[in-house]
DNA sequence: TAGATTGTTAATCGATTAACAATC
DNA sequence: TAGATTGTTAATCGATTAACAATC
């Protein structure tokens, strides 16, 4: 298990790769993967060594291999099934354009409490928040994005935890607290802006 | 200047605060400040020392002293005027919902290519993206969210940059390359999510 | 061969944690 | 006073960078 750290540079190493397999890349020198990703290459190598990952000299790393290892890691195709609790703008905007997510990942239904935004014939099923422990534990759901307003972000939390939940991601502006065994990641675009602003020193 | 890994601490901390100082709260202790920031108070302490904050033993840290350090820091409030590219489906829910962005933070135009998505007279007003040179200069804009295809990304940061501006949030799944001056932060939905899956061990 | 590239080991750097003195 | 809390210094840890041997 890498640390949380390392886990973001792989996923931009992989995406990277991803790319450069579409322009016909077989092999890749890890210059090449550090410039695409903003690392030095000693960074790519040192991590491809860690993860008994070998190249060739000169040659450089067999791209489809690299792509393999990372999915082996990281999980396979497919086994990213997720729920958004929250169809306010940002949560109607991720099941709207899912394809926003790529194709690994598949949203398998919105929850709110508004009875407005439920439509169960909708290609991602909104449904009431209500039936979301019926529908996590019937769909074996582990993972949910969060895009409720901040003042019932912790409520919704407790409950996701409760029905098995595991992982987070939180776009509310709040810290979720939760037990040891859920992971959680919080967005907040007001604070990601405002640190823009920051490091590009324009303040 | 703090690196970034401390910033986004620092931001934590101030919206923490201000939850705070809503419940009633004039003086926090460190430990408080840490638990609801998921850290140690030894880095709550640690922090507030090199920014050159005391407190008083037993006391606590005065919470409008914090957030006006703070506030200092990062900008007073009212001057993170930005501008949106790319009015898709993330695009658009951040102009609809501005407030969704805190108080502080102004979106003064969005802008795309597709004219069915122009509307001038929108609160927000939407903008063809062959207007942003004028605007961003005309208005002083330094800072942009991207919010366009992959496809597209690399070539409207590119235009960006040309026009002045300095700092970039990045939601398209490319790492933008942008001279040394400029400052990107990136955001990948798809790789958070797989993240979030890894280290919540669900796969 | 010379140059380029990998892969490992050692050195450096920065951030976190631990320890503890000061004192309210 | 004893206990709690701040604030600083030292120790540890982990990640990055530098150095360099191996070899294609």
């Amino acid at each position: 298990m890498v640390s949380r750290h390392i886990s973001k540079r792989l996923l931009n190493y992989r995406s990277a790769l991803v790319q450069l397999k579409k322009m016909g890349f077989d092999y890749v020198f890890s210059k090449t993967i550090g410039e695409e990703t903003g690392v030095s290459s000693d960074v790519v190598r040192k991590d491809f060594s860690n993860m008994e990952i070998r190249g060739k000299r000169k040659v450089g790393y067999k791209v489809d291999d690299l792509i393999t290892k990372l999915d082996e890691m990281f999980g396979k195709t497919c086994c990213f099934e997720i729920i958004v609790v929250g169809i306010g703008n940002i949560g109607k905007a991720l099941t709207k354009y899912e394809n926003y997510l790529s194709d690994r990942i598949k949203i398998k239904a919105g929850f709110d409490i508004n009875p407005s935004r439920i439509n169960v014939d909708n290609k991602i099923p909104i449904l009431h928040f209500d039936e979301v422990e019926t529908f996590v534990k019937e769909n074996d759901i582990k993972v949910a994005v969060v895009t409720v307003p901040e003042i019932s972000a912790q409520l919704v939390c407790n409950k996701l935890v409760e029905c098995g939940i595991k992982g987070i991601l939180n776009f509310a502006p709040v810290m979720l607290k939760v037990p040891d065994d859920v992971f959680v990641k919080n967005i907040s675009f007001a604070d990601e802006i405002t640190r823009v602003f920051y490091h590009a020193k324009v303040n």
